[in-house]
DNA sequence: CGATTTCCTTGATATTTATCAAGAACTTCA
DNA sequence: TGAAGTTCTTGATAAATATCAAGGAAATCG
């Protein structure tokens, strides 16, 4: 439990509790293990809580009537998620997937966000990382208006490798991942990705990716 | 300027605060006039600055580097508008245009904050419009993603006739103010609302749009 | 290891959407 | 009123993207 309380004070928002505030958080926490594909809350359910995510990795999900899904944005091991329905008593936008085995500590909401009020350096950070997230899902609109689909995918790629020293990456997304991710279809991504190739920006094979030349992949960026 | 109280007492976010902040603010304020088609502050810019839109309209705008625009949101009177720059000291994620001459109301937007922080009614309140911004943003995600042109046409066409008695709108929005609403292009909006108006849905001419089978669009949504 | 399943790859084809072009209808304004 | 500028409309065409289908490669599992 210590450990917590120090991945706590390095994690944005916590960071801001007191010390104090922070053991007592700690001992309010639920420690829990996800399961790789399980859900932790369904797109439209409430789910007033709030969570770090010791290691693992999650995903909201949004979904249509007839099947598709999007997947708008994943969190990382290290960081706190604050559920929406917290806020203002809705539904939640997405479905959260746990992407692989994941551990997390949760809260109830309404404890933790009692805390957060009362210290204004907490409730700042919070303001601060929800816009944070507004201007993310300003990107993705962007990005869904004006990239086309080789574009969507130049990006995903390039943020693949960011703080990798290795140039080659594993193919860990199937193309029916990678599809979820830019809104399109594992057909698509695939010839894109050998167009790719052709170009002579990265190599392919069925189970690796290498990184040619990322100035060529991140011009397609700026042309849209 | 009592007129100014009267209206924040009845706006969200301002709602929550006392009547004397309410006063403070009121003193604080900086009354402009935004001349049809004058520009509040560009993408990109810091722009750390309350409003509250006491008439008129304005409209957030993404631009890509080759002239798209996309039109992210719109801001009607009686409502506040907080700027980004105000909680993550960045730039502008739109620029923001008058669609109209509009009169608001703005502050210094760290003068205000002071005032909102140390109100918990006002902080929770800010977090909640926060929230729901996000939400509005995810489901323009989810209409792009998932919506094809026609079915993004309807919604607007809905959303236009929402607490509209008469079933006679005049058309007051170009075909190309309603591509930058749901990206597309202005030749593709006209032959859509013609199509409307085949499957019996609106009736259209060139001053005014007469809606005649709701329900026919709404189904339009649903099977995206 | 063999069987089954999932995933990748590629060709052929269909669908959706955008673009270009040109004329008609409307507005504005001198 | 008439000239100039917008905006709308429609046809023809092009580009982007999705879908369908099928074979092959890899992974999984009993």
């Amino acid at each position: 439990m210590d450990d917590l309380i120090k991945k706590l004070s390095q994690a944005e928002v916590f960071e801001k509790f007191t010390h104090r505030e922070r053991e007592e958080l700690t001992r309010l926490a639920t420690r829990r293990v996800l399961k790789k594909g399980s859900i932790l809350c369904w797109q439209g359910d409430p789910w007033p809580h709030v969570l770090y995510i010791e290691s693992g990795l999650l995903k909201a999900v949004i979904g249509s009537p007839d099947g598709g899904i999007y997947v708008v944005s994943t969190w990382e091991d290290g960081v706190g998620f604050w559920g929406h329905t917290l806020f203002d008593d809705d539904g939640m936008p997405s479905t959260i997937e746990a992407v692989e085995d994941t551990i997390v500590y949760q809260w109830q909401g309404n404890e933790i966000l009692e805390f957060a009020i009362r210290n204004s350096d907490v409730t700042l950070a919070l303001l601060r990382r929800w816009t944070r997230l507004i201007r993310k899902r300003k990107e993705s609109i962007y990005n869904l208006v004006f990239s086309p689909v080789a574009g969507r995918l130049a990006k995903l790629i390039i943020d693949k490798f960011i703080d990798e020293k290795s140039p080659t990456v594993q193919r860990d997304l199937t193309l029916e991942d990678m599809a979820s991710m830019i809104a399109s279809s594992p057909e698509v991504i695939c010839r894109i990705l050998y167009q790719f190739q052709d170009s002579g920006f990265l190599h392919v094979d069925r189970a690796t990716i290498t990184l040619r030349d990322r100035q060529g992949l991140e011009n397609l960026l700026q042309q849209g």
